[in-house]
DNA sequence: CGTACAATTGACTTTTACGTAAATTCGTGG
DNA sequence: CCACGAATTTACGTAAAAGTCAATTGTACG
């Protein structure tokens, strides 16, 4: 078994999530993460690596960079002004009914699928289920 | 309460479902809808309007305008070829996977979310829960 | 019947999220 | 020490999904 590793390089973590290290600098660019250096190499640590994988989460949720942006600082440290708490509950909020909205699509397009694979196997059916 | 109607004009569905006429002509122009036309001017039907639902429901859940137009194609009736048929279930049963994967990264985000939240809360308490 | 407004077409622009290529720089093994 | 491979920087390119603007064209209506 393999122990919790200190450092990634970049591509070994283009090869773990498919990704190029173009994509990485790229994130990197735009503020969502933030790999340490040695010399001018990047190095990635398992924080990194973890917030990869939400990066990655979002874009498969639709989400773009500056709406992941948004969702990532979320998970960091809640803000010390009770203003900017209740503000941050709201926007917890919204992403939640975003989510919901989201769960919903899914539903309904899984149930429309289920249709579709119906159709498909009585139309097998009519043919002769003999094949 | 309103009957069915006949037909939408474009401002109509644009309004309906706060999208652009452009958007409208572009999902047009790659295939996705075909609204009828009394001269040059389009009449969308309620099939038309329906369908646009569904694209708006693809495009929330990240999908793009090609994967829209497949999974589009699917609910139309199935194939008359066995082999055909067999090549639709799979790729049905493809964006089923795609689907699900979707439905985990959002409960997920939700759980993140939560967390999010009950932090905000317990610092909201430690600051002195009167406001 | 004219005009004002709604709709259309066509062309160009913009934004997002990277891709790609060229030139450069580490650092490690032979 | 030096070559070679891996990583970096810089800069320009591109595809998708519209936005925007200009020039027309119907067409409804007072």
């Amino acid at each position: 078994m393999s122990a919790i590793r200190e450092y990634y390089s970049i591509t070994e973590l283009t090869r773990e999530f498919g990704v190029s290290t173009r994509t990485l600098r790229f994130y990197e660019d735009e503020g969502l993460i933030h790999p340490v250096r040695r010399g001018r190499t990047r190095l990635f640590r398992p924080s990194d690596r973890h917030l990869l994988k939400q990066i990655l989460r979002g874009k498969r949720l639709g989400f773009s960079i500056s709406e992941i942006q948004e969702i990532i600082q979320m998970y960091k440290a809640p803000p010390g002004e009770v203003g900017q708490i209740h503000l941050m509950m709201k926007r917890v909020e919204e992403k939640r009914a975003e989510l919901r909205q989201k769960r919903r699509d899914i539903e309904e397009t899984l149930a429309e699928l289920d249709q579709v694979e119906e159709g498909c196997i009585e139309r097998l059916a009519e043919l002769g289920v003999n094949t």
